[in-house]
DNA sequence: TTTTACTTCGTTTTT
DNA sequence: CGAAGTAAAA
């Protein structure tokens, strides 16, 4: 008996495949921490691989550490030494050791959002960009979208041509990068694009990482956007024992840089690769499996696959819909209170899931009332809390002066009178003298006209350089203790702030977490400390066994999973989002649909999906129907009050309803393409059937439905003026439809449909 | 320099 | 509606 012998067919056909490119196409719940783990300790036990030639990436803390502790339980010697990370931490431990080849010092601190916001809010002030006018979170997504490309300032600016409003992002963001290398800093992007061309640049550092890591392990594969795709790339060049894992069913991440393209085109990247799909699902009833395939199933463009299971049937999924936003949040609190009342499941195991962070608030109020605990995940940052911030500004300045943006921070927390035009003529005369803030009032009494502002600059300097002299001999708590003290930072917080409390109460747990760093880690730093501050976030934090009900947005649910899950907020508009249904294509609705897949597969057992038919968004009413995903769930999948209307199950009707996901072998073999839609009829055009369908049964909604062309996709149109040419493209706008034709003689042409007037040949 | 009244603007988020 | 940020007033 070996620790193999639990696993099912695939699993073990992937823990065996060692060897070359493997992409594991994990459906939800399918035991892919379990396949990557094994796998990693048969490399170990089985194949005599030694543990630090491992490198498996993760992209949160928390699945790092997850997975380092399955596989030391799995090894037990040795797991130590296997190289188990974020992308981030990756990068930042490649980058400490090689980054001066780059020209940066390597001790560079890393700056997030609020930093990144900082620097940018500067630069539009010294460029004379309103701000009004084009926000500091338009550059730093534009920049960040760059990075994610691997494309750098120059090439950006190359790209922008005579486009004025492009010429200026190029401008900042060439700027920013000048900054950001003046304060010795990096943001998130930086840290895997930098590492990337420290590898394009030096081959031999390169070679060095590629002769370390023998077998190579990416988990979340459809998250990753181009410059990840790269590293891995890079790194795997050489020995091509590169596994990936993922399903792009559950790729929700496309706003932030992922891309969906490196997944599906795994086997155009690495024509060898081998393909193992993982359906059987070990986490939900059957009926859960239904809904969750019965809606997935709509989008096009995806790796085919079904999820099934052995489990027993369980409870029906249930669809709810209710009059107010109010009426919903009561009825799931109810439930929650009757299922937990029962004695049959606890608070820990239930979920409320919605589209946007607003919603959790009803939910609070309700649960506050009844007086069940719960927890809210997300919302801010632990570590982006203004006090938390000031602090650690604190301890960044006594670590390192080089740090501008922590410097500037803190030198009026509290208050020292020090006033903007102090500070303007400090900058001066530092970017006169190409040094750092902080040098620049070390040095102030040399600055002209600074008048008696020069006091209160001395007091800082000397109350920074008096914390430094004592790093030496305090332990990282100590320290910030005396800071804590020092700067009368409790009678500051309460100057301004109500709960001042709660902040403080924040800053006392930043201290515990500084102690039990330094217990943990025998040689911490303060750099170090700040190091892995840098690189944790809110959902790292959420413990495995609650007592409490978690509310949480769709996106934060990923990759947990609970007896009870509520989804709450299903309507259209609201989920999918008024942006997904208004964009000029369906990938974004397609993204909210996967979306709703990955929250329906959240559920073990007790799956419930509520809507309101009005609730209060943005201060007014607004009213709105049944979302489409509960619309393409078969009625006979559903316990529903009433009839839900439908939208587009032909496909499920054409194979019938009794092929249920608990059927362990599926008849036929799976069909893998369906023949639902018929030969030359584009897919959009099933789509607008659908709405059709909707626009007929919604009362009274002032929809007008497009009028369908009778020409799709590949066929032969003529027009009046342009002559004959070839449809490329059909899709759905607003009002009517757009074609894209290629003209015999003119060319390719974008056309409205009802003004084309073509005609079919 | 700080407080106060007013405007603006609203997905999703890791690192 | 409510947070966050900004311009004007004290």
């Amino acid at each position: 008996m070996s620790i193999y012998d639990t696993l099912n067919q695939e699993q073990r056909e992937a823990v065996f495949h060692t060897e070359g490119p493997l992409l594991l196409l994990a459906g939800a719940g399918s035991g892919k921490t379990r396949a990557l783990t094994h796998r990693i300790a048969y490399l170990i036990q089985e194949m005599g691989v030694n543990p630090w030639n491992i490198l498996a990436i993760t992209f949160t803390n928390k699945a790092a550490e997850e997975m380092r502790d399955r596989v030391d339980r799995l090894v037990g010697f040795g797991a130590e030494q296997i190289w188990v990370a974020t992308f981030h931490s990756t990068c930042l431990r490649i980058l400490r050791r090689h980054i001066d080849l780059l020209g940066y010092d390597n001790h560079f601190t890393i700056y997030d959002r609020d930093d990144q916001k900082t620097v940018i809010k500067d630069i539009c002030k010294r460029f004379g960009i309103d701000n009004k006018q084009v926000k500091e979170q338009e550059f730093i997504h534009a920049i960040s979208t760059a990075k994610d490309r691997l494309i750098g300032p120059v090439e950006y600016q190359m790209n922008v041509r005579y486009d004025f409003t492009r010429k200026k992002f190029g401008d900042v963001y060439q700027e920013y990068q000048e900054v950001m290398k003046k304060n010795n800093a990096l943001d998130f992007d930086d840290l895997i694009c930098k590492t990337v061309e420290l590898f394009r640049s030096n081959p031999e550092v390169l070679l060095n990482y590629q002769e370390r890591f023998h077998y190579i392990s990416v988990d979340e594969y459809q998250d990753t956007n181009h410059a990840q795709f790269e590293l891995v790339r890079l790194l795997a060049q050489r020995r091509r024992n590169l596994c990936v894992v993922g399903d792009d069913d559950q790729s929700i991440y496309k706003f932030r840089g992922a891309d969906i393209r490196n997944i599906l085109d795994f086997e155009k990247v690495y024509p060898e690769a081998k393909v193992i799909k993982l359906e059987q699902n070990y986490r939900s009833t059957p009926n859960v499996l239904d809904v969750a395939n019965a809606v997935i199933r709509n989008n096009r463009g995806r790796k085919e696959k079904a999820l099934w299971t052995r489990k027993e049937e369980g409870e029906s999924v249930r669809f709810r819909q209710f009059d107010s936003a109010y009426d919903e949040a009561d009825y799931i609190v109810g439930d929650i209170q009757e299922r937990t009342g029962r004695g049959g499941c606890k608070y820990g195991d239930c979920a409320v899931l919605y589209r946007t962070n607003a919603q959790s608030r009803l939910f609070e109020e309700r649960l506050v009332s009844e007086g069940i605990p719960y927890d809210v995940v997300g919302g801010v940052n632990f570590y982006s809390r203004k006090e938390i911030k000031d602090v650690l500004a604190y301890l960044k300045t006594i670590d390192n002066g080089q740090d501008d943006v922590a410097v500037k921070r803190i030198i009026n927390i509290p208050k020292r009178g020090i006033g903007a035009s102090t500070i303007a003529k400090v900058e001066d005369y530092a970017q006169m003298r190409d040094i750092s803030f902080y040098d620049a009032l070390r040095e102030a009494d040399n600055i002209m006209d600074i008048g008696k502002a020069i006091t209160k600059i001395d007091a800082f300097v000397t109350l920074i350089q008096s914390f430094r002299s004592k790093v030496e001999f305090l332990n990282l708590g100590e320290l910030i203790q005396d800071v804590l003290e020092k700067i009368n930072f409790r009678d500051y917080l309460e100057d301004f702030d109500e709960d001042a409390q709660d902040r403080m109460e924040n800053v006392e747990e930043l201290k515990n977490k500084a102690a039990a760093f330094q217990e943990v880690h025998d040689d911490a730093t303060l750099s170090l400390f700040l190091e892995e501050v840098a690189l944790v976030s809110d959902i790292d934090q959420v413990e495995g066994v609650g007592s409490r009900v978690l509310l949480m947005t769709l996106h934060s649910a990923k990759g947990l999973e609970f007896s009870n899950v509520y989804m709450a907020g299903m309507e259209d508009d609201l989920f999918p989002s008024y942006q997904s249904l208004n964009a000029e294509d369906d990938s974004a609705l397609e993204e909210e649909r996967r979306l709703a897949y990955v929250g329906i597969t959240r559920a073990k057992e007790n799956l419930t999906l509520t809507c309101a038919r009005s609730r209060r968004i943005h201060g007014e009413m607004q009213y709105h129907q049944v979302s489409r995903f509960v619309r393409e769930i078969p009625d006979a999948l559903l316990d529903s009050t009433e009839p839900v209307p439908k939208i587009r199950q032909v496909a499920w009707e054409d194979e019938g309803v009794e092929r249920r996901a608990y059927d362990p072998r599926p008849k036929a073999k799976l069909p893998a393409k369906k023949p639902s839609a018929k030969p030359n009829k584009p897919f959009i055009a099933q789509g607008i059937e659908g709405l059709n369908r909707i626009a007929g049964v919604s009362k009274g909604m002032p929809y007008q439905a497009p009028v369908m062309p009778d020409y799709g996709v590949g066929d032969r149109v003529s027009h009046t003026k342009y002559g004959q040419g070839t449809v490329l493209a059909l899709q759905k706008d607003v009002r009517d439809y757009k074609v894209t034709v290629h003209f015999d003689q003119a060319g390719q042409k974008i056309m409205f449909a009802t003004f084309a007037k073509l005609k079919k040949c």
